[in-house]
DNA sequence: TTTAGCACTCTCAAGTCGAGAGTGCTAAAT
DNA sequence: ATTTAGCACTCTCGACTTGAGAGTGCTAAA
């Protein structure tokens, strides 16, 4: 595969922008009239045609104007890459939208999802801060009435959990408090194995709630991603891709079942840092029913203590332009929030 | 309006069953046919004639099959009402779904989100119990980096609220417990009023955190619901109505914006108790996108203590067969939930 | 009161057709 | 050696036509 001279890059970066913004094959002449090019519509036409065959571009039928590929769209992206940068007037009402929200990590992952797709106008999803390895911190029993008991227990990387209890007797607030006092002198800070090892005989209702923790610790350390929040699955239905074929429809409903969802970023994660960003085009890493689409996914937060994962899935003809930017930002955003709320202990 | 005969309300009933289950008009010799009737088509033509006159079908053109008015679905609705109990293997299934889910009350509004989806293959909408009068309960004050506390505040109702506060200056854990436990006594059992009243002199901290309290409990004292949770927003793609038309996007797009959806669940609420089902017709009640859907709501819960509604939104010409059943049954369910939990103080 | 028969209406899918947009190729121009 | 003008050709798309099919209302007979 030859280079690609000057012209023939600006001339695809024109033809794929076009198409984004258009939805419609772009042809020659169009091209011509429509960016004031100096060159006649012939010699665009020689120089689409080897795009052609080069495999950046291609044709729907013979005789229409020419459509991205795959392989242009990754060109496209890699131009794009670097030079994106959100404008300072949206970053500042994107904090400022961070600034005044109540501040809680749920509060923070609906804003994120929200934010993202306002700003791509296509579907996100945000996973909260999940930690690698869970370490318990804290744990508080409510009496709520007779034997029902509520459970708060929040994790050294923020996570909470709750729960209900039914313990087999009523028991007071005091004898209650005791014991999650007791609880949490012995097991400050241990991880899962910590916490099997610890036997304790004392009391058995000591001993009935520290199996419903060791459970619930068990169940946040199997999970690979926190919650899953998405936003915009209405943004898409516009899209004329999305009108009819009910790919589209299976497509949505990846994102409506979190625990595919979270398979599906679960195989995307591996082999993305902190900060980087990374576009899956046309479904790559194998995922059938995205076939016509792209995601812009980015990780967050702090490297081994709590991260999790945003992104923006749409058409593969979604604005990059406006989408690699505005993930990128709200990555670094969220990860700033978990590095001053979080980290540091 | 004259009363209907017998065979004229058998004849609605099966024109609407068809429509519901085909959604093509139908046709006086298709129903003689699919139907095995004794009756000739010109015999059913008369009577179709004359349902039609009463404006309980319509001809979408001349010559074309009758299709049900939003009066004939109110007069199908109305038959269905009693008769209808969900079959036991169903209410079995659905039991025991909850029974096996985690005791958490975000776990049990989003499966009740999902099962009403999937029974009635359209979109669902839950929210979580609120109560009219929000009473603090308990406080905990967790302290996770230098001068950031997480806060969980539990109501009496049940309904949990946290956030991350940043204090002036670093606080140890023991003085946070020790403010936790001094406005535990202070405020237990106040609402608002109450606790806008309390004056505490003693310590800038306490005070700094009544403060906080004191908002969160205007919040969520203002708030007309809980948190919403809905599912199933693929499931109506797929039907014909939702096909093109952009009232379908926008029909949808109400249940993506929570606080609009917030106004609507609010303003039919005013007139639905809690054990009564309410089914709105051709978006009755004023809302003018949703002129094609019908909802089927309920209000759960225990009355004056916490309360929610749950409800499906789909087409007007939904199942309701399936889905009235659904609703009533999984309204009881969460009524005894809430009611074994939270309520009996 | 019900039914058979009939003329009529309207939709829908299939087929036809011309305009328009776009292409590739060739030969002339720079 | 490029670039451009010109031209024949191809393919889509919307407008239009047409015939089959489904359904109706009406009338007259059972």
């Amino acid at each position: 595969m030859n280079e690609l001279t000057e012209r023939q890059k600006t001339l695809l970066m024109l033809v794929i922008r076009d198409y984004i913004e258009m939805a419609q094959p772009v042809g020659s002449k169009a091209l011509v009239e429509r960016y004031h090019l100096d060159l006649s519509s012939a010699t665009v036409r020689n120089e689409l045609s080897s795009l052609d065959e080069m495999g950046y571009l291609r044709q729907p039928h013979t005789s229409a104007g020419r459509v991205p590929t795959e392989e242009g769209y990754r060109f496209f992206v890699g131009q794009m890459m670097h030079q994106a940068e959100l404008p300072e007037a949206i970053q500042h009402t994107i904090t400022h939208q961070f600034y005044q929200a109540r501040p809680d990590v749920d509060q923070w992952m609906t804003l994120a999802a929200s934010i993202l797709a306002h700003q791509s106008r296509a579907v996100s999803v945000v996973t909260a801060p999940h930690a690698e390895q869970v370490r318990f911190k804290h744990v508080e029993l409510i009496s709520t009435q007779g034997r029902q008991v509520l459970m708060v227990m929040v994790m050294a990387g923020g996570e909470v959990s709750q729960q209900i209890l039914t313990l087999a007797e009523p028991v007071s607030q005091e004898q209650l408090s005791q014991t999650a006092a007791r609880l949490n002198g012995v097991l400050a800070g241990l991880t899962l194995e910590g916490i099997a090892a610890v036997s304790n005989r004392t009391e058995t209702l000591d001993q009935d709630i520290l199996t419903i923790i060791n459970q619930d610790i068990q169940r946040m350390t199997e999970r690979v991603s926190g919650t899953i929040y998405t936003d915009g699955l209405t943004n898409v239905l516009a899209e004329p891709e999305f009108a009819e074929s009910d790919d589209a429809r299976r497509a949505l409903r990846i994102f409506e079942e979190h625990s595919t969802l979270q398979d599906l970023l679960a195989r995307s994660s591996t082999n993305s840092m902190v900060g980087g960003l990374q576009v899956l085009i046309g479904g790559e890493g194998g995922w059938e029913e995205l076939r016509q689409c792209s995601m812009v996914l980015a990780r967050y937060g702090v490297p081994g203590l709590a991260t999790g994962m945003l992104g923006v899935l749409g058409p593969m003809r979604m604005s990059y332009a406006r989408t690699i930017p505005t993930v990128r930002f709200v990555a670094g955003l969220l990860s700033d929030l978990v590095n001053d709320t979080i980290a540091g202990e």
